[in-house]
DNA sequence: TTCTCTGTATTATAAAGTATAATACAGAAC
DNA sequence: GTTCTGTATTATACTTTATAATACAGAGAA
């Protein structure tokens, strides 16, 4: 599993964990079932603190994403639901995004293929 | 200017009032040149702190998005720098947004055709 | 058994971010 | 002068984030 964390982002590093495993499931780098990092490994890998980890864990756990167990650890959930709505949150930070892209000359189409490629990217 | 701040969301209420002000530029709702509330009148009618307002004034003016006179107060930047380049950030809440709503079972179309909607939605 | 690994839980602490409050100042408009 | 503007300063309180040091229960392996 790669993982780039950025401790001078804005973005608390528990959510850039949370965040890069949610893409990884999404492109297909980490496919179902697949066994994750445990929590002590990738804290120490990532240079970071047990339960900061354990806090992005939680947080997929919560969400559905993977899947815990206390022999094997933790799993890419085998069967994520994608009959589950999507909420109002993430149609805003589309729009945020979108409104940004725009703002700087981005044109509909350039941005429909941007999507495009990140839509079909694979690891 | 409509603004709704939700005070139990996690992003913070001067982020929230910036990113109402870049979605409304970049829809139209707010034009080049237009003049926006007073900091004073928008905490106010928001009922936050002053400070809160400034900052996210402070920000919008650093990222080009308005500028302001002390005359007049703070307008809608009306010579938007267009042709500026898109960051990576951009690329990455991108694909964040991509990566969620693909797990929640949207497929690529339905996706851009969200896309297509909110790039053309006008006030 | 004993040892080791897993996620999980608890408690404490430090640091940073966020928001409020009360003022104050400089510049321009009236 | 008075009033408006953005801006600046200082202090305070609260929340969030991250770390640290332990500890526990359950399961697997020696």
């Amino acid at each position: 599993m790669l993982l780039e964390l950025d401790f001078s982002s804005d973005t608390p590093i528990y959510m850039q964990i949370r965040n890069s495993i949610v893409v990884g499931i999404a492109s297909g780098e980490l496919s179902a079932g697949e066994k994750l990092p445990t929590i002590r490994g990738l804290a120490d890998e990532a240079g970071v603190n047990m339960m900061t980890v354990n806090k992005a864990y939680s947080l997929l756990k919560q969400e559905g994403y993977i899947v815990t167990d206390r022999r094997n650890g933790a799993c890419v959930n085998p069967d994520i639901n994608t009959a589950k709505a999507y909420g109002e949150e993430e149609i805003n930070k589309l729009k945020l995004v979108i409104s940004e892209m725009k703002l700087s000359g981005v044109t509909e189409e350039e941005f429909l293929n941007i999507c495009r490629n990140i839509f079909r990217e694979k690891e």
